[in-house]
DNA sequence: GTGAAAGCGCTAACAC
DNA sequence: GTGTTAGCGCTTTCAC
């Protein structure tokens, strides 16, 4: 079984186009990458058969004779999360703008697939791996998971959205603490004493940091810190902000506002104070993270914290090439977060009692 | 500049296997397809060298001359959407089983990009397209675009989630006409006579089969069709749900019950059926489609219908590989909705009036 | 069972 | 400017 398609469609390559163009391959080569001076009228004549026969150069003959790949392998934990996915498509777009491709490898959460898709891309020969979220923001790194990804840094330039102990591949990444500076000055300047923070799982470095930055802006503000408006049980689903945010309620703690670690999240607790019969933000304020379209859909709609994803994928996408490319670039980049209000935070109710 | 990775690091080849191993490539290439026996002893040299470098084939290579591509090139119109987004997941998860791999392009509804797209996924040669939304679920097809995946189809197989007019390629799509008439006979049976249907474009294939069944609905209950009730502004976006919603309300039109378009549409008309101080699903049901994870995160959760993602994925992935093996496939395969009841939907209020 | 050698389609030295 | 040529790393006849 030759290379012949599925059906008698002999596929064009420049061979062909030469030919027929009376040039000679390399010439019709020079034409496509259009990296030398060749005559106007063979350059005509050449693209007019590359129109004539919708000639299209094989990407795999390309980049096996190419210097190096023009392809950034991207490998995200979830694209079905919409952080995600903006931010997948964002970088899609940069890449396009600056004449790559990306190639997608999702693992959904599943630590297994997350090793299997890196391989993956390895084999695509990727000029450059993007890993957002995964092994790849966890405060402590799993270290088989580390050991993979030091064997591709040997050979392709790595770029994380988070950081991964114990080696120094790029990052590009939220700052967390302004995340939630950002957030805690909002509320506390609505007259909040009493909040939550609903959601996520410590070993994961922003949730870290974030929580980190909760306590210094009670500190700052002089409000005690109270352990028991700290729950999370290491997801990031509504199902989860759900019933942590019922444990609370049946827990009698005592709150006017709460944090969710991300919009998902704060959907979930949303149920929550709806069921118990509360009113946001009357009763309570609500306030997410990522200022995804769930913020925008959720009723009231959401105050939440937005990346600008634009910036954030080109930030990333830029690195990407860049490293590629052999040049120098600073190993920690921040993508700096702005608050997105809506309507579910409000001034905090009249003490009553 | 050659080949040389960005590093030092020389990339491991076959041929230095096979120094190594004291055997010919094309040894190391049997032992690494697995097609032709190979003895244990040379084979166990092999691969032990292949995991002592952790050597990866190069796939460029392999795709140059190895007979078809191995890579399903997947055409989403817009990753950001849930239904895509689950869609997609569901593919690459079919792919990964079979031992080929998946590449992504998104064009986020820009139709310019859509054509962009697909040529570079030419480029990369995959063996196979599938293209969910966009262009090919239009009921009437653009010519352009039409022409375009004519000559793509002249070398590599196209499964469509659509319907492209004027054009046999393979089609895998849910059948529409079941999906309204599951909604209709629900609601129908909870005592509904003036049922709303919102949202969406009469040229995309499915609306119109959704819109073709609604009346043919309607007319199997003796309930007369009422052309007030039927408002779409060419959207499936959150934003449209609400105005279109809005609109019912100002211009007074009386009903019980909603059907939207799909469940971002449905997030929409939540929204405006609130703000109008009425209740769901007291006043108003409200049913959506395709049961994204923005069913479960509205309040109330949303009844919906689903499509089983993953045997929609696997159809049509499968489909792909068999027509890329140059199997006959059925042109054809309709994928079966279930309904999905949630709180949004409950019995008509008394007449009132 | 295994090696030698041709070739997949392209790019980039190197000549002219 | 442009043609000739030598690979890029793999798979696959074709001999043996």
């Amino acid at each position: 079984m030759s290379k012949q398609q599925n059906n008698e469609n002999k596929v064009v390559t420049i061979y062909d186009i030469a030919r027929e163009a009376g040039v000679s391959p390399a010439t019709v080569s020079r034409v496509l990458t259009n990296n030398v001076n060749v005559r106007k009228e063979k350059r005509d004549k050449v693209l007019c058969l590359v129109r004539k026969y919708n000639f299209k150069p094989n990407a795999f003959a390309r980049s096996l004779s190419d210097t190096r790949s023009r392809v950034i392998g991207i490998l995200v934990a979830d694209i079905r999360n919409p952080y995600y996915a903006e931010l997948f498509e964002s970088c899609e777009r940069a890449a396009q703008n600056a004449d790559y491709t990306v190639l997608l490898a999702n693992f959904s959460g599943n630590f297994q697939r997350e090793g299997e898709q890196l391989e993956m891309l390895q084999e695509q020969r990727v000029g450059a791996f993007i890993q957002m979220g995964g092994s790849a923001d966890a405060l402590f790194s799993k270290q088989e998971y580390v050991k993979l990804l030091n064997r591709t840094m040997a050979r392709t330039p790595v770029v994380v959205t988070g950081k991964v102990e114990g080696m120094d591949c790029h990052a590009v990444r939220v700052d967390s603490a302004k995340v939630m500076e950002l957030l805690m000055e909002h509320l506390i300047g609505l007259g909040h004493r009493r909040i939550a923070l609903i959601g996520g799982r410590m070993d994961v470095l922003g949730t870290y940091e974030k929580f980190h930055q909760y306590q210094r802006s009670l500190k700052a503000h002089q409000i005690s810190f109270d352990p028991a408006l700290v729950a999370g049980d290491g997801s990031y689903d509504m199902e989860s902000g759900y019933l942590l945010m019922n444990r609370m309620f049946s827990q009698g703690t005592e709150l006017t506002a709460v944090i969710a670690v991300n919009d998902f999240v704060a959907a979930g607790v949303m149920r929550s104070i709806m069921e118990h019969g509360k009113k946001v933000p009357q009763d309570i304020s609500l306030v997410g993270c990522d200022n995804t379209y769930i913020a925008r859909m959720m009723i009231p709609d959401l105050t939440s914290v937005d990346y600008n994803y634009e910036e954030y994928g080109n930030c990333l996408v830029d690195t990407a090439i860049r490293l590629i490319r052999g040049e120098e670039v600073e190993p920690i980049q921040m993508i700096t977060p702005r608050l997105a209000v809506r309507n579910s935070s409000a001034k905090a109710p009249e003490k009553s009692g």
